[in-house]
DNA sequence: CTGAAAGCGCTAACAA
DNA sequence: TTGTTAGCGCTTTCAG
């Protein structure tokens, strides 16, 4: 690879030159630019970025940690993050925490010591909780799970509020046994669960026994769990899962138990997929504004690199319900 | 952040010596050891990977480059190739290249500028025709979409020969006007086109006529193709896509039209999904091992990456026909 | 076994 | 406007 020594020598002037050319600087005469950039054509030069960051002490590429790249919901908000920064001439680096603490902290060390311009991340509980601790020192951006901080942007939905609605949607439709799958590593999952047995109770109802259950928000736990819901002696009529991979995993399990949706088993969830409209009958879910999300966060973050002594900011969006089959309204009532 | 200097200055010791010691070399004595990992953890430090990576030239990253997030197929791969570059050490930074050449190139370059140890990805069409003059100049794997090169390591599934199979199954079935909807962006989608052409041959069989094309492998090319096929006076019996978000488009397509697959029409695709057994009647597919095509290919180039010097390897795995629902014998056959 | 010193490739002061 | 020089934080000779 071609040095800015080998390019500087070339074009006959200093490193300092060919420097000022490649950043654009001002001050710089129009014949030495041209000079410079004949050479740098010549040999094909790329600076080397690693130099460049250790020397100037900034970068040109921001992070993304997602909690599970599996899941359709971060996939989607990924584009929109890579969308937003791509246009302000940053690379997006994309790493999978799988919903694994430990790898969320080496990924989070890695970035910071690979010296990325900022941060968007969605935490696992564990490090939600322990947040403020981990003295993280480049700009910030949570996403989707907040932390006990007031000192970070974020950009979030009222997940209280969604789930609250999804459920009411429920009993308002005549489901009474309304079972819940809630993801074990968040505190989205936690929200989600309280907006749900705030609902309940605002109808005074209650969880069936044994039903409502924090798991790995995953597509295998979602389809155990739900096939052990369904084998209650007491069983639910509807469940309501928190995650498109937990949606994913309940709809298996009833197929497999050979159960109908609604009749049987009424069944809402999150997140839009591609699927979620394809299955018969299509399932009822909150959509989350997954591009906004991005766009927004990645706003945010490039903001914060630019000026990062502004106020942190908390947006929170909300999520739209979108009423399908599977939560039809119960026949008899 | 601590540097260093200060581990050392802490430990009174000189830099190199908390160097060696932090990078496991043999000749330390115990009580250095002792001294400077006492500092390092009073200090919390963390060494700068930037630095290290400038003045070593090597670096414990790997990048994946994937064709398109949004696709099952790619975040498969990429699970698996976290899992055994993590297994060695090493961090995994993905990059989404959205079926943009002009993306892929950048995200290329980026990589080997930030000093990744080792490439893996899967160029599009254009950059695979031109890829002997990519001059790469760190360890790359190919995956899924092969390259005219022998001079690297490639982990490929037979695409002809799983395309083949495919159209043979629905011919076998008794379809005769099978409908082809292509990626256009990648070889993949050429060889697929190449199997399928081939087996309609061998059974005196032609392409309906403006039913076979090539398209942006997305979900809304996939929907508006198939919605246009399926409105032609001659409409096929079956369609054949060749990646799963071609597939849901069509499926989306199909439902549009009111029709019923497989009796109006039978649909088989590429790649397990989410969903692919969850709709009704669930869909007929090649499976490829994604796992295996992950931990092939990350193995490949973590053996490259110690010996530069290996003759490259293509490794040609098979996709497995899962027949279903979707592609079921016709009637009155 | 340990320390001093050079230098990876680049940018940013400072001079000229 | 341009060049000279120092040094980002680390690893790696080379002496000792």
């Amino acid at each position: 690879m071609a040095r800015i020594k080998d390019v500087a020598d070339r074009a006959g002037v200093s490193t300092a030159s060919v420097s000022r050319v490649l950043s654009g600087k001002e001050n710089v005469s129009a014949e030495m630019r041209e000079r410079v950039m004949a050479a740098v054509e010549e040999l094909d030069y790329q600076p080397n970025l690693v130099a460049r960051s250790l020397r100037s002490q900034r970068s040109s590429t921001v992070g993304l940690i997602v909690s599970d790249i599996r899941n359709p919901f971060f996939t989607d908000v990924s584009r929109a993050v890579e969308d937003t920064v791509h246009e302000q001439g940053y690379a997006l680096f994309l790493c999978n925490a799988d919903e694994d603490p430990e790898k969320e902290m080496l990924y989070l060390e890695r970035m910071q010591a690979q010296n990325v311009a900022g941060i968007i991340y969605s935490p696992t509980r564990r490090s939600a909780e322990s947040f403020p601790d981990l003295d993280i020192s480049v700009p910030t951006v949570i996403i989707d799970r907040a932390v006990r901080s007031s000192e970070v942007d974020m950009v979030l939905i009222d997940n209280v509020d969604a789930a609250y609605r999804l459920t009411e949607h429920l009993i308002e439709n005549g489901y009474r046994r309304i079972a819940g799958l809630f993801g074990k590593a968040s505190v989205t999952g936690r929200e989600r669960r309280q907006g749900y047995e705030e609902a309940l109770q605002a109808h005074h109802l209650a969880p069936p026994d044994r039903q409502a259950r924090y798991i790995a928000p995953k597509i295998e736990a979602g389809k155990a769990t739900a096939l052990r819901i369904l084998a209650h002696d007491r069983p639910p009529d509807a469940i309501l899962t928190t995650n498109s991979l937990l949606t994913a995993g309940t709809l298996m399990a009833i197929r497999e138990r050979g159960l109908l949706t609604p009749d049987d088993v009424g069944l809402v969830g999150f997140d839009e997929t591609t699927w979620g409209a394809l299955v018969e009958p299509a399932v009822t879910i909150i959509a989350q504004p997954t591009y906004e999300i991005g766009t927004t966060a990645a706003g945010l973050l490039l903001q914060r690199v630019e000026n990062p002594d502004r106020s942190p900011r908390k947006v929170i969006l909300q999520g739209d319900l979108v009423a399908r089959g599977s939560s039809a309204p119960r026949l008899g009532i």
